[in-house]
DNA sequence: CGCCAAATTGACCCTAATCAAACGATGTGG
DNA sequence: CCACATCGTTTGATTAGGGTCAATTTGGCG
């Protein structure tokens, strides 16, 4: 039987501050659920069925156009919430990045319970007004910034982010870590080809801001040029 | 002295809805204020001190970089609301571009107030979702999209945005507009140079999908074929 | 060991940026 | 009333950053 008391999230996702009542009846509508790496949830465009925290691994929000180009408009990290409450469909889809593990429910039923608990929805609308800053952060990416920043950027976020979702000290960063993302999904993260996210890792390591000891895994050596470089040029 | 009863945002904004009550009691924390073309309400990182509801006018919000690079993030029609509640300073700064007429809120009494009304925090959760769907949307534009591509997004939205604003019925589309923004701040906010935002709106002139009768204005002459060219190629 | 997919590297091209000049409204002062 | 300065915009010429296409290299895995 699940446990919500005992969840690793608990005290970051939207279900922390909740009573042990609430949360009981909380965890009766969801059921916690295993997704595989390349798995979709949630289809863009189809009925939004369905909403979830993550408790576990990194998922990817994206939307397409009609001739298949493809642009990734959120990653999504343990304790963070998926799916679009409030709507009928979905104006994106959800992937799994990484094998994952959710606390899903029917979208109907986080409704119905959310309206009746305004703590829950106090705590799910701070969590959507961080990603509306987010995705504001990342139009300016994609407005305004170089190839260079938008690499220097995503590395940085990355080391923060991972680490915020870990289990380490909240104030640490990682200057090791793994990528959640293949060159093609960073490269539709970016606004970039994959040939130029290549190319420009390459450069990095070149000169010697950061190492790549394979494909998956990224070091930061110099994480103060890294910054200049994703802040101006 | 205020009343909210006759305002004419009051079904569209966020204070629709409240009991006749709630509605004083919210009206008496905000007042009126009119905004010139130009003036800026928040500052991208100062401290988040005011909060508004957007009465008559259009907005902008807008981030910077350190070397003067601006990204226009958000645009922000009559019925919107402003601000970064529940958090320290805003990321990003709001500017009138046309003369505005505002009803705004400190952030503190603001936040006091809507932690005690949960359907008013409903409905701000409902316009963040409705932003966030915008914002990534515009990721897709600023990520994947040819210029004229973008243009012609540009173009169909304000036409519809703009209308949804305005007092005619919900399903109508404007076919003739003005234009909020100058030639710069529509490359600000379509990440392009005001040379290419001019050179795209000329050949859309020339294609006869558009006619350009003062710098200001815009008449939709052709929707179907600005569609096709904002959704494909 | 050898296959296959992912990633890197190279050569070339194209879109949009940059630099520069001309144009057209609007407003001012002679 | 017209010469002229000014600002926003348009148009033109050139350049550069990143895309495209193609050839290798790397590494994961049966």
């Amino acid at each position: 039987m699940k446990d919500c008391t005992e969840c690793v999230v608990r005290n970051r996702a939207i279900c922390g501050g909740l009573t042990p009542d609430e949360l009981a009846a909380l965890g009766s509508l969801g059921r916690n659920q295993i997704v595989r790496r390349g798995q979709t949830i949630v289809w863009e465009g189809d009925e939004a069925l369905v909403v979830a925290n993550v408790i576990d691994g990194v998922l990817k929000a994206s939307m397409s156009m009609p001739d298949g180009r493809e642009q990734i408009v959120g990653i999504v990290f343990p304790s963070d919430f998926i799916g679009r409450p409030f709507g009928q469909e979905s104006p994106y889809s959800v992937t799994a990045l990484t094998d994952a593990e959710l606390c899903i429910f029917t979208r109907s039923s986080f409704e119905k319970f959310a309206l009746q608990h305004p703590d829950l929805e106090h705590r799910l609308l701070q969590h959507t007004l961080g990603e509306l800053d987010r995705a504001r952060e990342w139009m300016l990416l994609l407005g305004k910034k170089s190839a260079s920043e938008r690499i220097a950027s995503l590395l940085l976020e990355l080391s923060t982010r991972l680490q915020a979702g870990g289990c380490a000290h909240d104030s640490m960063v990682l200057d090791r870590f793994e990528l959640p993302l293949d060159r093609q999904q960073i490269g539709d993260l970016l606004g970039l080809t994959i040939e130029t996210v290549s190319r420009q890792l390459s450069r990095l390591k070149g000169e010697g801001l950061i190492a790549l000891p394979d494909r998956r895994h990224v070091v930061i050596q110099d994480r103060a040029r890294l910054q200049n470089i994703a802040m101006a040029a």
